[in-house]
DNA sequence: ATGGTGGAACGTCCA
């Protein structure tokens, strides 16, 4: 089974593309990220018609994610226990859906940004973490044997290796100490990188800024991973990052993410 | 190059 993880950014100005790239690798589950649009909103045709189910949540133009199979979606929930709010008064956002596709548990994540080290959006990114990785312990201790895929945009760049300039990202989001604690928290719960070995850097990314020619001139950074639990970890033979779906006019800021699993 | 990103309540926020 083949799945992948990619922040669209906007599914409405991108469902060709999105369609496109199932059919160019033969994709069986897609986890999407920043669908930006309501439920109401979402192309569900174009992916129906070529051969997919679609579960979705969004609540307004932010946020948004989505899984897309054709291996069976069951069991959709909608955010993961204890997920954090955010606003006055807090409010869930859409940023987790889960669902269960051919025996994977999979669920596309799209981690709060962060907005810079003193925005409360920050320890709002930090809490939502915190609770992803409780989730997920949770998780593992009912089935210690649960093929678990956390598939999205971390908003996180976990080593200096993931991003094209230390110093570039140095008092940013993405690369500080409590945001890489934060990511390692859900790696000691249980959930490895299953894509590293398979995409080794450096220099090796998923995202690039729209501005100052940052594709072309390879300033990026890692920040879109699958961390799968032990049992999903085992079965995974290949990883890939699609790089080309960056290239040309009207592309994503991030390229996806493709993992190959073994059929039990 | 009278621009310098792009997407979303089409004005301004978000990334």
């Amino acid at each position: 089974m083949r799945i992948a993880t990619w922040n669209c950014n906007s599914i409405r100005s991108r469902v060709d593309r999105a369609v496109a790239f199932l059919e160019r690798h033969d994709v069986d589950v897609l986890a999407l990220q920043e669908t930006k649009c309501r439920d109401d909103q979402f192309p569900m045709m174009p992916f129906q018609a070529a051969g997919y189910d679609v579960a979705h949540v969004g609540y307004s133009q932010w946020n948004g994610v989505a899984v897309v199979s054709r291996v069976g979606l069951e069991d959709v929930e909608v955010g993961f226990p204890g997920q954090p709010g955010w606003g006055e008064p807090a409010e869930a956002e859409a940023r987790a859906l889960g669902a269960t596709c051919g025996g994977v548990r999979v669920w596309s994540l799209y981690v709060p940004n962060g907005r810079s080290l003193a925005d409360p959006h920050l320890l709002y990114k930090l809490d939502w973490l915190a609770a992803l990785r409780d989730a997920g312990r949770g998780w593992l201790a009912d089935d210690p044997g649960a093929a678990v895929a956390l598939m999205g945009d971390w908003n996180i760049a976990p080593t200096d290796d993931d991003v094209w300039s230390v110093e570039y990202y140095a008092g940013k989001t993405h690369t500080s100490p409590q945001e890489r604690a934060a990511f390692a928290g859900v790696v000691e719960a249980g959930f490895a990188d299953v894509t590293r070995e398979h995409t080794p850097g450096p220099g090796t990314f998923t995202y690039w800024d729209y501005t100052q020619l940052a594709f072309p001139k390879r300033r990026g950074m890692r920040i879109d991973f699958c961390l799968g639990s032990p049992a999903l970890a085992a079965r995974v033979e290949q990883a890939f990052i699609d790089r080309d779906e960056r290239k040309g006019k009207g592309a994503s800021d991030h390229a996806p993410v493709v993992v190959d699993v073994a059929d039990v």
